[in-house]
DNA sequence: TAGATTGTTAATCGATTAACAATC
DNA sequence: TAGATTGTTAATCGATTAACAATC
C-alpha cells in the first residue's frame, strides 16, 4: 500500500477536483496548470500540487496536468467505476433522492435493494429497484450480502437496526439521519450528512453577517 | 460584536453540541461535566471547554454546566428562533425533503415561497405553501424580500438563476446544485450541501477500508 | 537553451490539546 | 475547607502555504 498517510482533509477536496475537472474536459480543455486551476477553484497552486502528489504526482514540469488524464486518474482514486452494493433504508423524499444519486453511473455504488416498513410503499419501483417490506431486510442481506447501507429514516429505533445491519456483515453507511453510527460501531465506515446541521450553521452565519 | 474571532471549526461542530444536549435534555439530565459530554460525544473535554468559551463560558467551577441553560444559550446562538424569510427552488423529491427541514420549528428559517419550472407542479401545496411557476419568482421576490435561498435544481442555468437571486436581494443560499455559487458571487453566505461529493468520499473510504 | 511549471521540503499558520490557576 | 471542574493560557500537532531545486 502506497497511500498510507493520506489525510482525510485531501481526500475530501478530491470529488471537488474531480467535477472542476470534468467540467474542464466537457469544455475541450487539454491542459492546465496548478496555477490556473487554483484561480479557478480558489484554492492556492500549492495545496493543489501538494494534493495530487499524495498520489504519485500526476503532472509535467514545465507542462502542467492533462486534465482528461488527470480527471481518469482521481475517478480511479475514488473508486468511481466500482459497484459497492447497497440498500437503501427508507423510501420517503429524501431516499427517492438520494437513490437517483446512488444509480447514477459512476457512482462507485450500485442499488440492490430498497426497504421501508410502510406496508403502502411495498412493491413500488423506485431507480428499477422494487420496494420491499423492512421485515425482509434480513434475509435480503443474507441471499445478497450488500455492504453499503444508506439510512434516510428518522433516528428512533437506529440503534436496533444499525446493530442488526452491522452483524449482517455491512461495512459502510451513507448516513443521512442524526443517530451517531459512527461513535456506536467504531469498526464501520460512516459518512453522514446532517441537514439539519448545515441548515443551522447558515442560520447562523446569516445572522452573524459576512463579514465580522 | 463580542464574537469577531470565532472560527468556522467551531460554529461547525454548535449544531452537534445542541443535537446531543437535545438528547440529554429530554433524558431528564441537568448536570453535565465537559469530562462527561466529552466521552459521550468523541471530543476531548478540553475542545468542548474551549468551544463554549468562545461564546463566553457557560458553565460554573466545580459543577459543570447545566443542561437545559446550554441547550438554550446554543439555540440562542444558532438563532434557532429566528424566521429567516426562504424560497426554495425545485419541487423535486430532494427539495420535498429538504422542504420539511426548513419548515421544522426551530430551524431559524420559514419557507415563504416554492418556484419549480415544472408547469405539472404550479399549484400542489407543500409544507402549506403552493408551488409557483419559476417565471413568478421575479415578482415573488419584489413583493416579498425574502433572504435566503434554497437550490434544489441541477446545475444547468444556475449562472443566470443566482445572478438573478443576488440582484433580487438574496443574502445567503442553502445550495444542493454543484454550481459553485460563492466562487460566483463572494458577497453572499453560501452553505453547500454537496450529495454526490459526500458519496464519491464514502466511495473512496470503502474500497481503502478502516486502518491502512 | 531559456522558460515554465512541477515535485518536494521547509516555514507558517491555525486548530486542538494539555496544563493549571481560579473559583464554585 | 476540600474536591471538582471550569476558564484560559501555553504547548503541540497537523494542515496550508511558500520556496526552490529538479526537469520537461
Amino acid at each position: 500500500m502506497e497511500k498510507n498517510n493520506i489525510s482525510i482533509s485531501v481526500i475530501k477536496r478530491l470529488p471537488r477536483y474531480y467535477r472542476f475537472l470534468e467540467n474542464l474536459k466537457s469544455n475541450g480543455i487539454v491542459r492546465i496548470s496548478s496555477k490556473e486551476l487554483a484561480e479557478r477553484m480558489g484554492l492556492t497552486a500549492s495545496q493543489i500540487r501538494h494534493d495530487f502528489n499524495c498520489f504519485g504526482g500526476f503532472g509535467q514540469q514545465g507542462y502542467g496536468y492533462n486534465v482528461p488524464e488527470l480527471y481518469d486518474k482521481i475517478g480511479d482514486i475514488l473508486c468511481i467505476n466500482g459497484e459497492l452494493k447497497t440498500i437503501l433504508i427508507g423510501a420517503g423524499n429524501l431516499g427517492k433522492a438520494v437513490a437517483s444519486k446512488i444509480s447514477t453511473r459512476k457512482s462507485g455504488f450500485k442499488l440492490a435493494g430498497i426497504f421501508d416498513k410502510n406496508e403502502a410503499m411495498s412493491g413500488k419501483i423506485i431507480e428499477g429497484i422494487p420496494v420491499r417490506h423492512i421485515d425482509y431486510l434480513e434475509n435480503f442481506c443474507r441471499d445478497n450480502s450488500p455492504v453499503c447501507a444508506v439510512i434516510c429514516i428518522p433516528s428512533n429505533d437506529m440503534k436496533e437496526l444499525t446493530d442488526l445491519l452491522c452483524k449482517l456483515g455491512i461495512k459502510s453507511f451513507w448516513n443521512f439521519s442524526n443517530y451517531d453510527i459512527a461513535m456506536a460501531h467504531p469498526e464501520v465506515l460512516v459518512r453522514s450528512v446532517h441537514l439539519t446541521d448545515s441548515l443551522m450553521t447558515l442560520s447562523y452565519l446569516t445572522n452573524n453577517g459576512n463579514e465580522e
